[in-house]
DNA sequence: ATACATGCAAACATTTTGCTTTGGC
DNA sequence: GCCAAAGCAAAATGTTTGCATGTAT
């Protein structure tokens, strides 16, 4: 059952920098209060990453930011669209989604509020689910029952949206 | 919020051979006559990587699919137990876990029974989650809520292990 | 001035495909 | 014998890193 013991698993969830304050809210000043924090620079590229995250209304993959990212026909670097999603993944203030695609998507983590998404098989259209977070109960029973602690979970429904059907 | 129609979407869940008949049980048996309904051939490679995934107790790699596949010394080409892997999966005997590294992981799908997955964030455990599954009721309330159909779900919960707390 | 962040290019890992040969039916 | 499946090799895709240069602090 235990997968082979050199592999590195801690680049999935364990943050590399030391998160000391988590995210209050989902806005730009507190996050951008939240890397000063951490001895992050502000710069251009990752207050247009960040602004490009907080309007998106569905996760995006390294492409889609890199590409809404640009202003004034001038878009950060591949590359560092991605140092910039693995520190904010790292910080806790985004995380991936599955959406059964070849690449990775993201979207930013919202403390106050936790949402699941609908994924259409024929569109791919990602709908957010609003409602109260139907596994949060279980969350804590996994820690009763398995001794599992720092639970987290990934939740995503797929079939025919209305459209498609 | 509708992504590129120019996307082929089609591939995720839709299964590329029509499979007339669903599993009824999770066996060889049944598997083999499965494929043979719907005109697919029945190889050594094909008996063993099926083995392979009966045996298995967590959801494999292809990697690992291809070395636990090897019989006598022989194992199957890594582009077979791809695409066997996607041949299973279009006919819905197989699936795809996301456990957020960087290949597929799949396992065989069981029609009798759904299971979820508890992965450890240090040390990459995967245990099944065998409890009645909590988000089934949820289904049903988005069939009616937002009016998808056929839906399927996908959930992974993560958190330190008990050994690894 | 210093150290972090960036751009560029190259390396890497994994997935996917083309094509010829093999083998199930 | 026919056509699907397998093996081999190469291409395609997506992710990650090294290093020289730029820039926030």
């Amino acid at each position: 059952m235990r997968l082979p013991a050199n592999v590195n698993w801690s680049f999935m969830t364990r943050p590399t920098h030391t998160n000391q304050s988590p995210l209050k809210e989902l806005s730009l000043g507190a996050i951008v209060e939240l890397l000063r924090a951490n001895g992050m620079r502000i710069t251009k590229n990752r207050m247009q990453i960040l602004d490009t995250l907080l309007r998106a209304s569905k996760p995006l993959s390294l492409d889609e930011i890199q590409r809404r990212a640009r202003v004034a026909g001038d878009a950060p670097d591949y590359a560092t669209v991605f140092r910039v999603m693995t520190l904010l993944e790292s910080l806790q203030i985004a995380q991936k989604v599955h959406l059964n695609r070849p690449c990775s998507y993201y979207e930013l983590v919202n403390p106050q509020q936790h949402y699941d998404h609908i994924i259409c098989t024929e569109c791919g259209r990602v709908t957010l689910m609003i409602d109260s977070c139907p596994v949060e109960r279980v969350e804590r029973k996994i820690g009763k029952q398995y001794g599992f602690s720092e639970i987290r979970h990934s939740l995503e429904f797929f079939g025919k949206c209305p459209e498609c059907t």
